[in-house]
This record gives C-alpha cells, structure tokens and sequence, in this order.
RNA sequence: GGCGGGGUAGCUCAGUGGUUAGAGCAAUCGCUUCAUAAGCGAUGGGUCGCCGGUUCAAACCCGGCCCUCGCUACCA
C-alpha cells in the first residue's frame, strides 16, 4: 500500500455486507474490526473518513428463513439489522453508513446500475443450463454433481438436468482487461497469495460469462428491463459499495468518495471482488475500487466456526467477561489478520494478561502510583523538560514508522507485537532498572532523580496511547488522559508519538485516583 | 487431478547458504516489592516434515515422498 502522503485527504472503506442468517459471531466480527482499525487510523491521520458497512438481504434464503418464524421479510430483516448493529456497537465499530439491500433506496440505485450496463450493451437474454435440484430450487455445480454422485447433498435425490431462460453479463470480455489490470497492480488486492489465485484462475480456465438473474420475484430487485427476474445476488450486493454513496442519487457524495480506497471482505469471497467487481464498474462506466484486502478467518479451538458445528461464539459473550478493548485487542495481536487465527479462552487470557494487564496496564498503575505518592501528583520542574530515552537503543520515530507500515498494510498483530516489545517492555526494564521507588526515599538530588525517572516513562506510555489509539480506543484515551499533555486526545496523529518532546508545564498525574491509587486500566483475566 | 501456500521449541511465529537456529507466550529457578500475586533476570526445551543430491558450508538451493491449508464459477 502507498504511504499516506502520497494519498488524497479521503479514505473510503467497505466491509463485506453479511447475511442476516444468523447472529454475528466472532469471525463475522474479524472482518469489521480490523476495518475500524483502519478507520480509525485513517482518521487520525487526518483523511475525511467514509466507512460502510450493511447487510445482504435479497436472497431467497433470508426470506425463507422470516417465513419460518412467521414473520414479514422485511421486518425480519429490520430486526436482524438492529441486532447487527447493536453487536457492532459494542464492538466500538466506528462505521458511518450502514446499508440494508432490501431498502429502496438502494434497490433504485442498483436499477440504474444494471441498467447502464445494459444500455451499455455487456447484459444479453440467454439460458442457463445446469444440474438442478427440485428440493433446494437451486442449481449445483458440476464439482458438487460429481463429488456427490450426483446426488443433492441436502436432499440425497438426484440431481436433474435443466435449462432455462436468463439474463447474462458478458464477463468473458473483460478477461483479458482484468487479467492485466490484476498483473500490473499487484496492491490492487491484498495478500498476495489471494492475487495470485485470482489471476490464476484466469490463466487456467479463463471466465465465462455470469448469469445475473433469478426467479422468484416475491423477495429481491426485479432486473429493470425484465420484471420476470430478480437479480442475482452478488450483481446486487456489490452495488452496496456505491449505492452507499449515491451513486444515481447524490452525484457529489459519489465522486467525492469513489471509487473505494479498500473494500475489506473475507478470503472466501475474493474471487467475487476481483473478477466481477472491477468488470461491473468498467461495465457501467466507473473506476474500480483501488484496493481489496482478503483477511483470514478464526477458527474456535482449532476448529472451523459453524452452526452445525455448534461451536458457534458471540462477540458479546467474551466482552461481558473482559472488555472491548480486551476483545479487540486478542484478535488483532493473536490472529494475524491476512492469515487465520484461533479464538481460545485459555490463549485469551494468556495474551490480554500479559499484554494488556501486566505490561501496558500495570506500567501505567506503578508510574501512577509513584508519581502520585512521592510527588503529589506533580513532576515540579519538568516543565520544558525534553524526555530521555527509557533505554540506549530506543528510537521513537523507528518505532512509529515500524508501527504505521504495518497497520497500513493490516498486519496488525506485527504493529501490537511492536508497541508492547519495543516501547512497554524497554519501559518496564527502565524502571526496574532505575527503582526511583527507592530513589524517591533517599538524598534530595536521588529524589529529583527518582521523579525524572517517572517523567520519562510517562513519555513511554504516551507513545503507546498514541500508537494504540487505532486499535483499543478507550483504554488508550485513559492512559493519554491520566497525564496533563497540551494536546487534545481528539487531535492526535501517529507523528505526535515519532518524538520525545518538552511540553510547557510541569507533568502532572490527573488521573482518579483512590487511596492515592488508579483503578486497573485492565483486570487480569485469569 | 491441476495450480498455489505452508510444515522451525508445548503454543503463535521470525529467520531465502556461513560463527554454538531466534522472539513472544507457557514452564522452572533467582531477584524485587512502586505496581493489577504485576515487574526484572536467568534456565530448560528444537536430528528446522522424511529421504537423497549440489556445496568447503543448507532450515534456506535442487529432486522425490509424506502431511496440511487455500483456489479449482452460479450456496454466498
């Protein structure tokens, strides 16, 4: 990825859109919180933000399944969406838009879209023929007919033969273009590996075209220049990304943000992103995306997430036993975001304990404490005071620049082993080091010297708030705050953590404190 | 079957030819007691998937094999 100042000042960014099935679970919630990461980060270095977020509703399973409970597609979906949403509240997703694709207003904007295409002349009538199965109403496809014996897996009666009219779009013109256009921009989609599958599966098979209609007209966005069909799925939530923006309905906020700085979506649907996305926009005359980053997923104790597994774990379960910083935290430094990572309770405490409680949290409880015992919370004579480095080697601005690379290429858990390793620790075997509390006991200059020592691994925990800021945005505001630095919490950018400098007056503790001690920033765990 | 990753300490991983293979966590021991029974230090622990080859020298290069994961178009 390009370094932020070769960037225009706006970030837009997407997650993949979910069904509304099911609750979110933990791997749902991967995805959207390495986005907010993004966001967040984006934010603070001063790009006007737009993220976007939703949920897929037009498939006929989702209508099914509201029929099942007796319910209103519609009001099903509505609920669902509350439910989504109030998981990503509690997550601290910083999303600004959140679209469902049942609502109309992208339902028109997704007519215009198709239409275009139309007009453009890359959508032509045809049939579709296939292995069918008369229970599910859907067809299957050849690898599943063959690894199945033929046979519908969910019904165990065998597949028939059937063709029948529809509406395609003409991808295979846009293989070659794509081919290219995926050859020459390697940061076009992220990690490499899913790059390579992508023009992989090209060269091998090359791309035929995509049928992009449906029956079924009761649930879904009837084709503009056919009401007899709905329209595929996916040809629909993809347009979320810029229906989102009003695209067809409010031109200025579609051209301020478009096209996308980085969709966010799971490995699973990368082919989707890079063979159809970037056709549909040259389809329809606009630019693709810029960039799409295919992270990986959790697994739970080493096995895959899934309903039928039964092994299914909300988000809201583990904060309720932690925090949401906690939360974010685990998953961000324990699953390497482009690869899979594993969710265990054991390895979740092990990780937010040593981290989280016992490097960060309690470096900050110990400086308190000393700071607030010994000197009444006030660092007398540190006003202008330029910080020394906690050890010989540190290098604040090689630390922030380590940090910055590997949040803007999502390897987050590579930008927390970063902060805890070289700014907590170094800091941490500084003060034990240093003992100013037992400087604070000894001569007057062994005193002065004590409180010098505080001063400067106040500047650490500055640094770490800083850099932190993205990814555990609450604890990171109390740590910044516990001290009387000029700038605003509001107003800080990944810059203000590369330098050790003077601030105007004297440091002074301003944290709550009890009995001259401040609450644990995080309890331990276990 | 084809293509592409990966197999390194109990766990997560770093390490693309050159001194006794590294980090974090976990384990054991010591120091310390300002602090969230936290911190700091030390120690133990690995025939680097297997076999063969190239080389003065291989975790790293080459060949074969085993295992594992992903992709292999209409469920998304």
């Amino acid at each position: 990825m390009p370094p932020v100042t070769d960037q225009p000042k706006k970030w837009f960014q997407t997650t993949a859109i979910d069904y509304p099935n099911s609750r979110p679970h933990i791997g749902t919630a991967f995805e959207k919180v390495g986005a907010d990461v993004q966001a967040r980060y984006r934010r603070m270095e001063g790009y006007d933000v737009l993220f976007l977020m939703g949920n897929d509703e037009n498939t006929l399973k989702v209508a099914d399944k509201a029929k099942e409970l007796g319910l209103e597609p519609q009001v099903y979906c509505d609920d669902m969406a509350r439910q989504f949403r109030e998981v990503w509240g509690a997550l601290d997703i910083s999303y600004d838009v959140f679209i469902q694709t049942s609502h109309e207003r992208h339902k028109e904007c997704c007519r215009k879209f198709i239409q275009k295409v139309y007009d453009n002349g890359h959508i032509y009538k045809g049939a579709y023929e296939g292995w069918f199965c008369p229970g599910c109403e859907e067809f299957k496809s050849e690898k599943l007919h063959k690894e199945n014996a033929g046979l519908c897996p969910n019904h165990n009666r065998p597949l028939v033969r059937r063709s029948e009219p529809c509406w395609y779009f003409k991808l295979s013109s846009f293989a070659d273009r794509l081919l290219a256009f995926l050859k020459d921009n390697p940061e076009y989609v992220q990690p490499d590996s899913r790059r390579n599958e992508a023009i992989g599966f090209i060269e091998a098979e090359g791309l035929e075209d995509l049928n992009i209609s449906r029956h079924g007209k009761e649930w879904g966005i009837p084709l503009p220049f056919d009401e007899d069909f709905t329209t595929y799925v996916w040809f629909d939530a993809l347009l979320t990304y810029i229906t989102g923006i009003g695209y067809g309905d409010d031109e200025t906020q579609f051209h301020k943000n478009w096209p996308a700085d980085m969709h966010f979506i799971g490995k699973d649907i990368t082919r989707f992103h890079c063979h159809y996305w970037p056709a549909m926009c040259w389809a329809a005359g606009i630019e693709p995306p810029k960039h799409v980053f295919s992270h990986g997923f959790v697994n739970n104790d080493g096995t895959k997430i899934g309903k039928s597994m039964g092994n299914v774990v909300e988000p809201r379960e583990i904060i309720a036993k932690s925090s949401v910083d906690a939360y974010r935290y685990y998953f961000m430094r324990e699953c390497a975001y482009p690869g899979d990572g594993d969710y265990s309770g054991k390895r979740y405490e092990e990780v937010c304990d040593s981290e989280l409680s016992n490097k960060l949290g309690n470096l900050l409880s110990r400086c308190i404490t000393v700071g607030a015992k010994s000197f009444d919370a006030v660092l007398t004579g540190t006003a202008g005071r330029v910080p020394d480095k906690v050890t010989v080697d540190f290098d604040a601005a090689k630390v922030v620049a380590e940090v910055r690379t590997a949040v803007e290429n999502c390897d987050y858990n590579l930008a927390l082993q970063a902060i805890i390793l070289k700014v907590c620790a170094p800091a941490n075997q500084y003060i034990d080091t240093e003992a100013p509390w037992k400087l604070v006991k000894g001569t007057a200059e062994e005193k002065e010297r004590g409180k010098i020592v505080i001063f400067n691994v106040i500047h650490s925990l500055r640094i770490a708030s800083i850099l932190l800021k993205p990814f555990i945005p609450r604890s990171a505001e109390i740590i910044y705050t516990s001290f009387n630095f000029p700038k605003p919490w509001s107003e800080l950018t990944y810059a203000d953590a590369a330098e050790l400098h003077a601030q105007p007056d004297d440091m002074r503790v301003i944290a709550t404190l009890i009995d001259g001690k401040v609450k644990p920033l995080f309890p331990r765990l276990a």
